[in-house]
DNA sequence: CATTGTGAAGTGATTCACAGCA
DNA sequence: TGCTGTGAATCACTTCACAATG
């Protein structure tokens, strides 16, 4: 990488491959997963850059360079073994162990989540369902039973959950969080549409549906000239 | 920037502010216009972009630059109008009109969006909810009922949708995201776990909850150094 | 050979830093 | 004076293009 020059001095050792994935890389190795999967599913046993890029829907280059950070598993004028390379990723994502859930809202969102079963086909196992109105504590939601919040504590230390998903309304969101956090909850996946504060060593990720909508409707509008002062008349 | 001597008043002479705006300054727009009526609802009339910035959770200096690509609409030595440049963003995005939505796929995620007032509160109306199986058809959920896929076409057209939600198992996203297409909607919001090809004037965005959490996944491993047996100490 | 792995070039987004203006 | 709007600098990501190699 061109990380020529060296900033502070003294540190420019490049440990690529431990500690520098770049973002974008890290977003695309699950996308790589769920291709490689796919093709082994298929029973197809090797496959070149251009076959797996075609298969996530990326270019074979960048699918080239994201691999190269990882390692080298391929094979020169052959391409990758499926299986191993699954494995390879699989391993640097962290899905070789399997990782507690615990999500909190159980309303329509949190119920949906609860029985996804995308969830659990990784290797990620939702071990409580909590929820702060109490009239709904108890209520079982497929084969767990809602509990309070007030267990929080008790069943993140007892459980080793390390990721908590937030289905919560905006008001809550933030008072959950930082009751994840204090109990120990270090990845966040939170779905209310409101920004969340948390100290460094958490990480926390958005889902927003209301903006993905949004962001279509903008490019929706463009492509149909409601704006610009081109003639409206939708309709 | 070209508003060199055009304000709004002028035609379309700004070709670059009316055309070329970054997508990523597009994703944010949606997160601008929240803090925007957040600010508004608690009755703030004017706000600096350090403000507004803090309240959207990003850098001023990434709002400044993100706004100009709008147009002009702070005050040097003031601000911006929160009202004012909330409007501004809202027509940029769309929001000044109201957009159809139908929803493919009713189970538990489709039920959960179905419901999910985030939508209506922006001007996304969801008309219709669609299944492909039959024995779902009729079945109400809120103040909708289920229609049959088949409808799908008399639906698009006599409701003006434009947007689609895929909320259907990975098997069936392709099929129903060509029938959509084939109806004449052009931009689709994707839930399953599949990557869908469209034709070029169709828009499509993808959520993926699994994703996301394979990526916190890959962080929190990193944290506890759960994988390689880095040790800690630099070297 | 065919295909990987990767420097180098290209593109896009972010941040800096300050001129220009209310 | 205080803050916006924006060129210039920087940083991050993507793509090109080809030497290295099983």
């Amino acid at each position: 990488m061109t990380n020529a020059g060296g900033r502070k001095g003294g540190r420019a050792r490049v440990e690529r491959a431990e500690r520098g994935i770049p973002e974008a890389t890290v977003a695309r190795l699950p996308v790589y997963l769920r291709a490689l999967t796919a093709l082994s599913d298929r029973d197809v046993t090797t496959a070149s850059s251009e076959d797996l890029a075609v298969s996530a829907g990326v270019n074979s280059a960048k699918l080239r360079k994201d691999l190269s950070y990882l390692g080298t598993y391929g094979t020169r004028g052959v391409g990758y073994d499926v299986d191993y390379l699954r494995y390879q990723i699989a391993r640097e994502i962290g899905l070789t162990q399997d990782w507690s859930v615990v999500i909190v809202g159980i309303g329509n969102l949190g119920h949906a989540l609860a029985n996804y079963s995308g969830f659990a086909s990784r290797g990620f196992r939702v071990t409580a369902l909590l929820d702060s109105d109490e009239a709904r504590v108890g209520e079982s939601v497929g084969d767990l039973h809602i509990s309070s919040l007030d267990d929080l504590d008790e069943i993140v230390r007892s459980g080793s959950v390390s990721i908590g998903v937030i289905a919560t309304p905006a008001a809550a969101a933030q008072i959950v969080c930082d009751r994840l956090v204090a109990a120990g909850v270090s990845s966040i996946l939170n779905f209310a549409p409101a920004l969340l504060s948390v100290p460094d060593h958490v990480d926390i990720r958005k889902v927003d549906l209301s903006i993905e909508l949004q962001i279509l409707a903008f490019h929706e509008q463009r492509k149909t000239g409601a704006l610009t002062g081109i003639k409206a008349g939708t309709g």
